[in-house]
Formats: structure tokens, sequence, C-alpha cells
DNA sequence: GTCTATAATGTGATAGAC
DNA sequence: GTCTATCACATTATAGAC
């Protein structure tokens, strides 16, 4: 069933891995080899540089930080609370598969080197146009049925992302220094944020 | 008035600089001399290596992430939801004037070389252990009091931090890829969340 | 304290045999 | 396609003159 990958998909694997753990900076090409099971002019065969190979990665990369997940705000079945509820559950438990993710792709971004926000922005440019436009109408909406309180579409989205994305950015401070959690305290308490962060976002902009 | 500032001084100035903007892997001791204005064998002189250099910087760095606004909390002149406004606004309004030190420190955290997270406890270990034990304390009251629904500590604390932290650690994600901002509307975006960010808090927490 | 020169090593990339 | 050997250069760190 399982059988070897080819040497792409290998080294594909391990640039991966040793990317998002150390970051392009503190990446070495003789790592990835290592890593793959094969010698360094490989890479090069396969990908002429490190940095070609690095923006393969990256793209892959924000592929799962900005996962799918535009349908649940598009489905019109749902009442507005459960896609927000829908949302943050779902989110929180892909970043939870993959938690460095978000710290990888926001570092990276942060240096700004090269031409990453291009490419952020190519791939997700449109739909995150969508989604905006989707939700902005449906706060719309909600607002003159009197369900909701006046929110700006960028408060709210930020507002969200915020509660889904930081856990994970942030992971080493919260596991150590503020609460001193382990890894199984702090991946209930992740867990538990799945259901809690929903919640929390309703009650803020719910009428009373 | 404005005298030329020691060697050292001039120094740590520069690599303060370098290393934010460029982390420790992408940091060259030659751009920290030329920044200084001095030669390379000099940064040696005074700090030995660059690691050394890098942990002075980064303990600094700390101090500016979390900075001395425990007091907010615990001054008993305060109503709590006016110790939310006040750390919100005042935290929000220190990371605007150097909004690179969230993404800088998370990041170099998570690399987790070295042992810069006992820095972090070393310094801040304390201080933070007694700001919740206090807000613990007055979730406590303020739901005994009707006043606000039950939520756990650790819910409150990162929820607050998400929300202040998130929008500078993301920051070329939210002005390029989500809301195609110029600079200015970015700050305009930041300046409006000093006020927002501690209302949506209390929304959230707040009994009907 | 400050400089120039250089050591010692690391690193991305390529040449060329198989 | 895959390997070994090596180039060319960058980079931290030190030696030693002034």
């Amino acid at each position: 069933m399982t059988q070897t990958p080819d040497t792409e998909t290998k080294i594909l694997e391990a640039a991966y891995e040793v990317f998002i753990e150390n970051g392009f900076d503190g990446t070495r090409m003789q790592q990835i080899a290592d890593k793959a099971g094969i010698n360094k002019a490989l890479l090069h065969y396969y990908f002429r540089s490190k940095q070609l190979l690095f923006n393969k990665i990256f793209v892959n990369a924000i592929s799962k930080f900005i996962p799918n997940l535009i349908s649940i705000f598009m489905n019109s079945e749902l009442s507005f609370f459960d896609k927000i509820r829908q949302f943050t559950y779902q989110y929180i438990d892909i970043l939870s598969k993959e938690p460095f993710i978000p710290i990888f792709v926001l570092s990276e971004l942060s240096r700004n080197q090269n031409n990453l926000l291009d490419n952020f922005s190519k791939t997700l440019g449109q739909p995150v146009k969508i989604v905006k436009e989707t939700i902005k109408e449906e706060l719309q909406n909600e607002y003159e049925k009197g369900n909701i309180i006046k929110i700006d579409i960028e408060s709210f989205m930020i507002n969200m992302l915020s509660l889904c994305i930081f856990p994970f950015v942030a992971k080493p401070i919260i596991k150590i220094a503020i609460f001193n959690m382990n890894e199984e305290a702090y991946d209930k308490f992740i867990e538990k944020r799945k259901k809690e962060v929903g919640e929390f976002i309703i009650n803020s902009i719910k009428t009373k």
C-alpha cells in the first residue's frame, strides 16, 4: 500500500518540516538533505535554489494557514451565529493539527523579503474579498433585524481571526510563562476553545 | 543637550533595530557594525558573541512586549470594566509605538533556541502570576454579583491578549491581503481598536 | 578602545563521473 | 537521477598593531 515516495516528494516533505521549524534564515540545505535521505546536490537538481524550494513550501503553508472555510460563510442554510460557531470550531481544529503554521507564515511575511506577500495576495486575494463582502452584508442584515450591534467588517473579521490564531502564535508563552501548562493541558485548552470562541464572539455582538 | 552616546550604547541601539527587523538568524554582525558606525571587532570586544548581544536585546524586547500594566489591574479605585478598558487601551497604545516587538518576540521564542523562555519566565513569571490571581478573584467577584457570565481566567486573559496583540503580529496580512489598506488606514484601524477592544470584551462577558 | 587583517568554519551552488 | 568533490563566498570570531 504505502510505497516509497519519489525523490521530489521526499524532498518536499523534508523541506516542509525543516523550513517550518527553523524559518528560511534558520534552515540549512544540509538539514533538508539529511532528513530526505539524499545529498545536497540533488536538492539543487530538483529545485535550483534554496529560495525556489522555500517558495514552494511557503505557498503550501499559506493554503493551510487560510484553509478553505469560505464555504461556511456562503452556506445559506446556516444562521449567522451558526456560521460563526462552525467557522471558529473548524478553523481552530485545523490549526491544532499543524500548530506551527501560523507563526511560520506570519514571521516570514513580516521579514518581507522577496515577494511572499504577492504570492499571498495572488493565491487568496479574490476568495478573501468574496468572504469579506458576504460577511459584510450579513452583518448589515443582522443589524437591521436588531439581532446584533453595529460593527465594522474589519473589526469583526480581525477579532475572529485573532481569537482563533493567536493562541497558536503565542503557544510557548502561554504554556510556560503565563499558565505553566504541560503539553496535555495546552491541548485541552485548545480543545475547549473550539467551542468557546464562537460563543465569545456571539456574546460580544448580540443585542441584549 | 543631545550628546553623542558612548560606543556601548550605540551598539545596543543599532543591534536592537537590526535584530528586531531581521531576527537572530537573519542578522549579520556587519549590519550592526555599519549601523553603529564602528567595525565588527568592536562588537566582539563589547559583547563577546552574537548570541550574548542578542540576549541583551531580547530581554529588553520582552519588557516592551509585556510592559508594566499590571498596576491597572491592581488599582482598586477602578471598576472591573474600567480596568479592562484601560488595560486594552494602554496596551494597544504602547504596542503601536513599537509594532514589530510582538512578531519579533514570538517568532524568536517559537524557534526555542537556547534558553529564551527561561529568561522570559525569570523576568515575568512572578508579576504575571500575581496579575493572574488578581484577575481570577475579580472574575469570581463579578460573577457572584451577577455582573458577568462564568469564564475561566485562562480564556479571559488569552482572549484579551489575542485581541490586543494579534493585529500587530499579522500586520502585513491585514494591510495587504485582507483589507488592502495603506499605512495611514492601518494606523487608523489600530487607533480605533484602542477604544473598541475593551468594549468588545466587556460585551462578551456582561450578563444580559 | 579602536582599528586592520586574517583565521576558521559554514554554506549555497556547481562540475563532472557514474 | 544520483553521487562525490569542490568552488566561491559569507560570516563569526580572534590576533595583534596603534
